[in-house]
RNA sequence: GGGCUGGUAGCUCAGGUGGUAGAGCGUUGCCUUCGCAAGGCAGAGGCCGCGGGUUCAAAUCCCGCCCAGUCCA
């Protein structure tokens, strides 16, 4: 399959050769032999960097951009890491053309420049153990890319142009072209596929240089339209290769490492490091295993033992991995990653948890903050946009350190106590089981278990593979398969965006699918954007038939039908019909959609422009949104997002709406847009209401905000962590929301013949109240249980030796407990009491004295209740019981007496 | 979206198999002291998250909801 057309590495002065090693075929302009890159080539540029300039991260950048710049590209803004904001199929964008994926790559979509030329930050989590270790994994890194994307209309160049290019750039850093080689390969991804060639001097990959000609389906390649150039450049390499430091941390962002290595008073042997780094190049490594390798390798290498070789390290090792995550963590939560613990946001929690950890394995005597104004004072001369959110991701980040702080408390005490249990139980270690729970319900990674289990002589013995074990635990999910519809019409003509106060259409039925009909136009809104979908009716000739529900399938409108009606509109077919809407309730959900936009804009004024929609659903009664934000809204909070809603009705704002090309819109407003989720299609239309808000929408809108009318925010809830929900009203139901609270506090203060404004007071009088009467109550009624006993003392019989008292009592359950109780243990003059009440409720007691004997009072009166239909039991000194039928009261009694005769 | 924990006194938490709600810290009063720290004694303080259900009886079992924590996709 790999088909490579190009003569220009020939023009360049290479040639084709095959490695003796790893058997691929490369190209190189010398007569080596190994392909050059690891683990055939060993890294050749520690301690000998490969140009004479040393490039550290902004410059190469700065220069990348600039020479391809110089070459016809243009330049492009990066996109957010957050790729969520225009895709919903992953969250963290990987690479540089995940920023045109799928729009643009599907041809859907013009791309912002042709070709372009973009230094994208991308995040991989995948590698997250291996970063800081193996000298080279980061979480985050650099991604140079030009791009061009072609057309049959359009050639704008294609592996010739990009092998000349990547070549003069390589080049132009200082480095010796001949020291360049090319690996023929074949890449595939996201559906695509095509060759590629890998870039590689002095054992490390620079680049790649992709050719996307094919789509990959389940029958094989497939050509595709848009043939596209997509090249990565490591930058951090390229600032390495440069610098020649021993890990590629260093060249990248070495002035965050040189104050950590202070702080944290980190004392470094290079030759270690530079030697870590040879070896790590030469192996691929995948997991925990393959470190351990990586350690045994180099002990053995430096001759040292393995032990010391990890207390020489690890301190460094954290040192690169506070740097690298912060880095990583600046771009999430600058670009808008709410920690959470689910979806991205959890993936940024994991991030800054890590964080923590090494920080606390460092003992740096400094909080998250401190370390990440390190990291932003070096990130906001490239990135000046992280800087601006600094107050905001330090305010996150203050939350979730004190947040986990409370985890990792909370998990000590319950480790602790779990091994006190086990050392009860006489079990020698922490069983698997119990390290996986503890982890998978309360957080706790075996590494924390470890700890603390040595601090308590315990041991935890934690298998290499654990965290797989886990993934075990959690059984595979079903993934509903969401089966396809085909149907083929002609796209429906959608009359609501134009005739927005229109009731009644004419339009032709052209079909039917399922209990569905399918006209050419129509003006039923279909269910989408979280509005609910028009209700109505179509009427041919005396016929009526009642539209329940239109939803759209691709760009097909179905009005679902009762089954019985699409009989009767079969004969119809290709005549005109007539429409009607129910007006009102498309009105009420209009200005529910209008609402929404107003309150998410006010919220975003109110509480910061992290706050993104992350799911709305309108409704007639009531409609909800929610936004991303990482605490829970105040109720102070909350009414002044209120009260700026309703201050953005009253001010009876324009609201706009208009199609507009999706990159034109993309470049005006930016990937506010996608604020009510992903938009798919070439033109997307854009609803703006003047000065406060803009989203690409669908739906249906007011001309005016003040047509919304009263927007009344009725409760918020917490759908996840980062996720906060508010439920409103607006227009009609909001008026009648608030009447119901009205309602609802007038009748409450009826209740106390108080005014409403007196009755949080009033409630709490009456509650201490209550609560006192209560106590009172039960002192009162323990007194009279002791008053009774002095009557009852004298009723006592002998029966076997024992003092017995049967009776009748008028008392209470509490008050017979009481007296039964008081009577065995305390006065010690009777042994054995069995009262009851004429609600049959029965209690017995028993003196140690007695339940010395043998008797077992729960039994007794088990059986004494079960006379009476009912049923008792509780300890052999104390029980209680009752039955329904009171007739038997004297015969259940008796048989108590009947029972200690025996 | 799915799974697993947890919600009991102001705080930290106990409460196998349903059967009179507990401890420590804190708090109040008294005793001891010239006063404080400390100690001794006595007490106050609980809609056992909310709403249903099962049962003679629910903090405990079942269902729903709310709140919090945590893991996975």
């Amino acid at each position: 399959m790999m088909i490579f057309m190009s003569t220009q590495l020939e023009t360049l002065g290479y040639s084709k050769k095959t490695c003796k090693t790893c058997g691929k075929d490369f190209w190189a302009s010398d007569d080596r032999e190994t392909c050059g890159d690891a683990p055939c080539d060993k890294y050749d540029f520690i301690g000998n960097p490969a140009t004479k300039k040393k490039y550290d991260l902004p410059s190469i950048q700065k220069t990348f951009l600039k020479f391809f710049a110089q070459n016809d590209h243009t330049p492009i803004e990066r996109y957010p890491v957050l790729a969520k904001r225009w895709r919903d199929d992953v969250f963290l964008v990987g690479a540089s053309i995940y920023n045109f994926q799928p729009w643009v790559t599907s041809g859907m979509v013009e791309p912002p420049a042709n070709p372009l030329v973009v230094a994208q930050p991308s995040i991989r989590l995948n590698d997250v153990d291996n970063v800081g270790r193996t000298g080279r994994h980061m979480t985050c890194f650099t991604m140079g890319g030009h791009h061009a994307f072609n057309t049959d209309e359009k050639q704008v160049y294609w592996e010739d142009e990009t092998v000349k290019y990547c070549h003069d750039f390589i080049n132009h850093t200082g480095i010796n072209p001949e020291e360049i080689t090319y690996i023929e390969s074949w890449w595939e991804g996201g559906g695509n596929a095509g060759p590629c060639y890998e870039i590689c001097v002095r054992g490390v990959e620079l680049a790649t240089l992709v050719f996307i000609k094919y789509r990959t389906t389940p029958q094989g390649y497939k050509d595709i339209p848009l043939k596209i150039v997509d090249t990565g450049y490591g930058l951090e390499r390229f600032a390495w290769i440069s610098q020649g430091t021993a890990t590629a941390y260093e060249a990248s962002f070495g002035p965050v490492i040189n104050k950590l290595k202070q702080m944290g008073k980190v004392k470094v042997d290079d030759h270690i490091l530079a030697e870590n780094a040879r070896v790590a190049g030469m192996m691929d490594i995948e997991d925990i295993s393959d470190l351990k390798t990586l350690r045994m390798k180099v002990a053995k290498r430096l001759n040292i033992p393995i032990d010391e070789l990890i207390t020489a390290t690890k301190p460094i090792e954290s040192v690169y991995i506070i740097a690298d995550h912060t880095r990583c963590l600046a771009f999430m939560l600058a670009d808008g990653v709410v920690p959470s613990n689910i979806k991205d946001g959890y993936l940024a929690r994991l991030i800054l948890r890590r964080t923590i950890r090494f920080m606390k394995e460092l003992n740096l005597d400094a909080s998250l903050q401190d370390i990440m104004k390190i990291q932003l004072d070096f990130l906001k001369e490239t990135y000046p946009e992280i800087k601006h959110h600094e107050e905001h991701i330090n305010s996150i980040i203050d939350l979730e350190e004190g947040r986990y702080h409370k985890t990792v408390s909370k998990g000590s005490k319950l480790v602790e106590k779990t091994i006190k249990y086990l050392k009860k139980n006489n079990k020698s270690k922490i069983p698997l089981e119990t390290l996986i729970k503890l982890y998978d319900s309360h957080g706790i990674p075996p590494e924390t278990v470890n700890e603390i289990s040595k601090k308590n002589d315990f041991n935890a013995n934690i298998p290499d593979n654990f965290y797989t074990k886990v993934a075990a635990e959690h059984s595979e999910e079903t993934k509903e398969e969401e089966s396809v519809i085909e149907i083929d019409f002609p796209p429906t003509e959608l009359l609501f965006y134009d005739q927005t106060s229109e009731i009644r259409f004419n339009a032709h039925i052209i079909g039917t699918y399922q209990n569905n009909v399918i006209l050419d136009q129509t003006l039923f809104y279909p269910e989408g954007g979280g509005q609910p979908s028009d209700i109505g009716y179509l009427r041919i000739h005396d016929q009526r038939i009642k539209v329940s529900h239109a939803e759209k399938i691709d760009e097909i409108v179905l009005h679902r039908v009762k089954e019985e009606d699409l009989q009767k509109l079969h004969p119809y077919k290709g005549q005109i019909i007539e429409g009607h809407i129910n007006l009102r309730r498309r009105r009420i959900l209009t200005q529910n959609h209008s609402a929404t936009h107003l309150i998410i804009a006010s919220a975003r004024k109110i509480l910061g422009d992290h706050v993104w929609q992350a799911g709305a659903q309108k409704g007639v009664k009531k409609s909800r949104i929610d936004i991303s934000h990482y605490k829970r809204i105040s109720p102070d909070e909350l009414r002044e997002i209120e009260l700026l809603a309703n201050k953005l009705v009253m001010d009876n704002i324009t609201i706009n709406t208009f199609w507009m090309d999706r990159t034109v819109a993309e470049k005006k407003y930016g990937f506010i847009l996608y604020q009510g989720g992903v938009v798919p299609g070439m033109n997307i239309r854009t609803v703006e209401i003047e000065g406060t808000d803009i989203q690409a929408c669908a739906g249906t809108h007011c001309n005016k905000t003040g047509d919304v009318g009263f927007i009344k925010i009725n409760r918020t809830e917490r759908i996840q962590d980062g996720v906060e929900r508010i439920e409103f009203s607006a227009g009609e139901s909001a008026v009648e929301s608030m009447q119901k609270n009205d309602q609802l506090l007038k009748e409450s203060a009826g209740v106390f013949k108080v005014d409403a404004e007196q009755l949080p007071q009033t409630c709490e009088r009456f509650f201490s109240e209550w609560k006192a009467f209560k106590n009172e109550i039960n002192r009162l009624k323990s007194e009279i249980a002791s008053l009774k006993i002095e009557g009852l003392t004298s009723k006592t019989i002998e029966i076997q030796d024992l003092m017995v008292l049967n009776q009748l009592v008028e008392a209470d359950m509490g008050e017979l407990l009481k007296i039964a109780s008081d009577l065995t243990k305390k006065q010690e003059k009777v042994d054995v009491v069995v009262i009851a009440n004429n609600d049959g409720k029965i209690v017995g007691a028993a003196s140690p004295k007695a339940t010395a004997k043998g008797i077992k009072m729960n039994e007794i009166i088990k059986d004494a209740a079960n006379i009476m239909g009912g049923g008792g039991g509780g300890k052999p000194n104390l029980a209680q019981g009752a039955g329904r039928d009171t007739t038997k009261l004297k015969e259940a009694l008796d048989s108590v007496m009947d029972y200690l005769r025996k």
